[in-house]
DNA sequence: CGATCTTACGGGATTCGTAAACATA
DNA sequence: TATGTTTACGAATCCCGTAAGATCG
């Protein structure tokens, strides 16, 4: 068929004169002056090939086929209404949905409260959070399950984007009766020769502690390696030996037995990135929530 | 809400980006230079409020919002074009209803065949006759059951008009073994003393015949007063009587016994109109319906 | 004759296409 | 560098509002 082009103006002009039966107060509605008004019914009109309305000096009304039309009008007039609130709702943030991946290491201290003040603020938003490892982080947001991630690698595909999150220094754990805990910060040669608990190798962390421990550093004496971070807290308080981890993970080891103390190691910092896919916006509530975590990201003190 | 103001030709350029994907091709698809083509989606994503595409001069791809708008925009275009092209089914005469009232001497012999050819030309516009004396024919469009009806009164409401349609002279009928059918046309004197078999007082035919027979014309013997002009066929079959009818009845008395003989009485003529509602115009089924019956009137002959 | 729709027409805004500038892989 | 989008700009078009004309009750 043909496929005329037709304004929303002019299906309103339209309902309007069917509705008041009167080109001047129908052109009112419109705020337009009666003549051009009868110009959108005429090109109206023309435009579907029917004669719309009989009209007299004195009498407007609808043809048969206006009457017919006009049932088409008022629906397409709504649907067009709702389709564009429907959007204008998700401009306002009042719909929509965010899928985030986040480390461990963020997703369990960090980012509650947040998420709980967006949610407060922005409550028909769909939250979709995984904590995974940075790689499993990438990989969400690489097949598009995850609007972005917050997660360690730098990047690790073409299409993704990645930007700089935040960083954190790293920190010494041990018992508090352990003869580093009555210093203030430590250096890396401290450690030497003390008994080490690693972390699995697939770990961020624990690739980011070995390449800072490149050669010629003191060389650690590992005693295990471990995958979860509450099992390492563990074995530290019984003695077992000490660890270091980033600052954000310090949450794992708040206990009495315990003392964190900083890492005086410049270089020793753990970068975290903001991950995302190059070529494609962040839907409106993503944005929304990404700014949000951004204006409130960790504010670790350098070194 | 408010209402933007959005035409077709927006709704099909962003379709037809989001499809192609390549303002270029979009452009052609529209026939419209690229430049003109992208000023179009950049008003649409203004009146809308959103950014709809993600573009680089590498890459154009919806957003996630104008993803959802996509869906809308289908649904609007394929609704829009349902809506105009159900209308021009009535245009074309392929849908459409027409309700037609007539008085059962128009109904019973002449309208039949035309309607089968109107049927036949338009096979699915529905038509919907009644067969009704002229009161009937003409309330029936009053009340807006019928478009338009033949019938014998002249009108009997402001908002109906009443055009003549056509006129038929009246016929004597009498046995054939009567002596007035040894005549080729009979006059009213003729009849004087004739036993006479008239229709109901209701009938417009008899009051034609009544008014026709003012003071001063002979006096015509009654003898009965029917309903059914096939009553009337009968008696005058069985010699009780001759009467007179209206040209468009006499199919009622074809029969070997029976001759009929046009009645030679200037002014005796009853006039048929077309009735319809003043200041509205009939549906384009029932227009075209009108012009058939119209170009195929009874023609008959003068006196 | 008064109310109301249509036509006529001049001015202003919109929209078009060409050409140049700009951006990305 | 080549492809493709945006910007710039002059010209054609469209659309609006005022004013005059036409028509019906």
């Amino acid at each position: 068929m043909n496929e005329p082009d037709l304004s929303s103006r002019q299906l309103r002009a339209f309902v309007a004169l069917a509705e008041t039966r009167n080109f001047t107060r129908a052109a009112a509605r419109l705020h337009l002056s009666q003549p051009a008004f009868s110009a959108l019914i005429r090109a109206l009109e023309e435009a579907v090939g029917a004669r719309l309305f009989d009209r007299s000096t004195r009498h407007v009304e609808p043809t048969v086929e206006g009457a017919l039309f006009l049932e088409s009008a008022q629906r397409l007039l709504r649907d067009l209404s709702l389709s564009v609130a429907d959007l204008g709702e998700h401009v306002a943030r009042r719909r929509g949905r965010v899928a985030l991946a986040a480390l461990p290491a963020l997703a369990a201290g960090w980012l509650p409260p947040l998420l709980a003040a967006f949610r407060a603020r922005y409550p028909d938003i769909e939250l979709d959070v995984a904590d995974a490892l940075s790689e499993g982080c990438v990989e969400r947001v690489r097949a598009g399950h995850a609007d972005f991630a917050l997660a360690a690698v730098r990047a690790s595909a073409p299409e993704l984007l990645a930007q700089p999150f935040c960083s954190d220094g790293f920190h010494l754990v041990c018992p508090r009766t352990h003869a580093l805990a009555r210093r203030d910060t430590v250096r890396l040669r401290d450690l030497a020769g003390e008994p080490f608990i690693h972390l699995a190798r697939t770990s961020s962390v624990r690739q980011r502690v070995e390449s800072a421990l490149g050669p010629g550093a003191p060389a650690l004496r590992p005693v295990m390696e471990l995958e979860q971070l509450s099992t390492v807290a563990g074995m530290v308080r019984a003695g077992l030996g000490i660890t270091v981890v980033p600052a954000l993970t310090l949450f794992h080891f708040e206990h009495p037995d315990l003392v964190t103390r900083p890492v005086d190691a410049p270089g020793l910092r753990r970068q975290i990135y903001s991950i995302r896919r190059r070529d494609r916006s962040l839907s409106i509530a993503a944005q929304a929530l990404f700014d949000e975590l951004l204006a409130h990201r960790p504010v670790l003190r350098e070194t």
